[in-house]
DNA sequence: GTCTATACTCTGATAGAC
DNA sequence: GTCTATCAGAGTATAGAC
């Protein structure tokens, strides 16, 4: 998987990365692409076949750097409560060095869903193995009665939420960009704290 | 602010709508709109000036559409557990009834987080008020410490992340469409309770 | 107010020299 | 492999008749 590319292919995935990420497939030009990579525009068709194949080759990425972490450790072989603070730990660090991935991912996804339907089922992330845990835990009485599913959700959406509505929530936060990134780091604590109650036993 | 449009003009309004929310500013294409107008492309052009302006248009409408909401209920005057169930279930029915705002109005500050800041600031949502109400209530024992800033995004990631990832979350839940309905409902309960436990006394 | 026809710009893609 | 030059199509916008 590593460079068996040449290095102008490297440069054109990195400066195809950055456009796309920032404007989006329909919003990208070929032409900036090639002068964010420092290269001249026939060689982008030189080396991808077009923009779709491009593109596609960037979005493949962005999803393959998140979607399979996801994975790991929501199928994990270790106990409920550990696996939440492992998870929001390394899913916020993975997210604070890759802040624009699920916007990108999440826009394009809306504005074209049935392109990656099937490459998503293929990281087919299996919360099954979640839901059995939690099942169990509730069982024993390690924790309240909760359901998978919506547990899982407010667990991604406290998570992502943030980054992907950065403009809007540090506007309404009143934060500089200084403070924000500060915030988000301190998301990991929180976030851990604020599901740990939630699960508790009353 | 109703009926003063003519009929075209709200016909307009509402194609753009539909276009715009579904690809974006860079993905929409004026013929699209004049068509699902079922008028002619000139027509668009003689009502708003150009592309940008219609957009402009639909864009705000959509701003407003939702955070208003959002402003009036968090700085209302009622008791604070009163208004975390009062704004979920009324942010949650607002999102079933327009569920692909908040993906689209994110995208766009995404891919242009400048155009809109001022008009962002207009709405001024301001959690200060929110904020001192929890921390009243922590003083006198009513819920346990916690912090605004990170309760607030807690709370708007649950309510609003299966909407903006929707495509994402059902595939991963192997939810069919109407399932994902259901399950939406659903959240407004869940949530509240989710956050309810939270911020209990342990 | 609404339409047809058209001008003009932008952009993705290709041809061909080096 | 990399560049310059250019084509063909798409897309916004406008002119002008009715």
């Amino acid at each position: 998987m590593t460079s068996i590319l040449s290095n102008t292919e490297l440069l054109i995935l990195e400066a195809a990365r950055k456009v796309f990420i920032h404007k989006g497939f329909a919003g990208a030009r070929m032409q900036e692409i090639a002068d964010e990579a420092g290269i001249n525009k026939a060689l982008l068709h030189y080396y991808f076949r077009g923009k779709d194949q491009l593109f596609e080759a960037v979005f493949a990425q962005a999803v393959a750097s998140f979607l399979p972490m996801i994975k790991d450790v929501l199928e994990a072989e270790i106990p409920f409560r550990e696996k939440i603070v492992k998870f929001v730990d390394t899913y916020v660090d993975l997210l604070l060095a890759n802040p624009h991935i699920p916007a990108f991912v999440i826009q394009e996804l809306n504005t074209d869903p049935l392109r990656f339907v099937d490459k998503l089922k293929n990281y087919g992330i299996n919360p099954e193995i979640l839901f059995e845990q939690i099942k169990m835990d509730v069982k024993n009485g390690q924790i309240r009665e909760i359901r998978g599913d919506h547990f899982i959700v407010n667990l991604l959406g406290m998570c992502l939420f943030p980054f992907i509505a950065r403009p809007v929530v540090q506007g309404m936060l009143r934060k500089s960009n200084e403070q924000y990134e500060l915030f988000l780091h301190e998301r990991k604590k929180e976030v851990v704290q604020f599901v740990m109650q939630s699960i508790a036993l009353s």
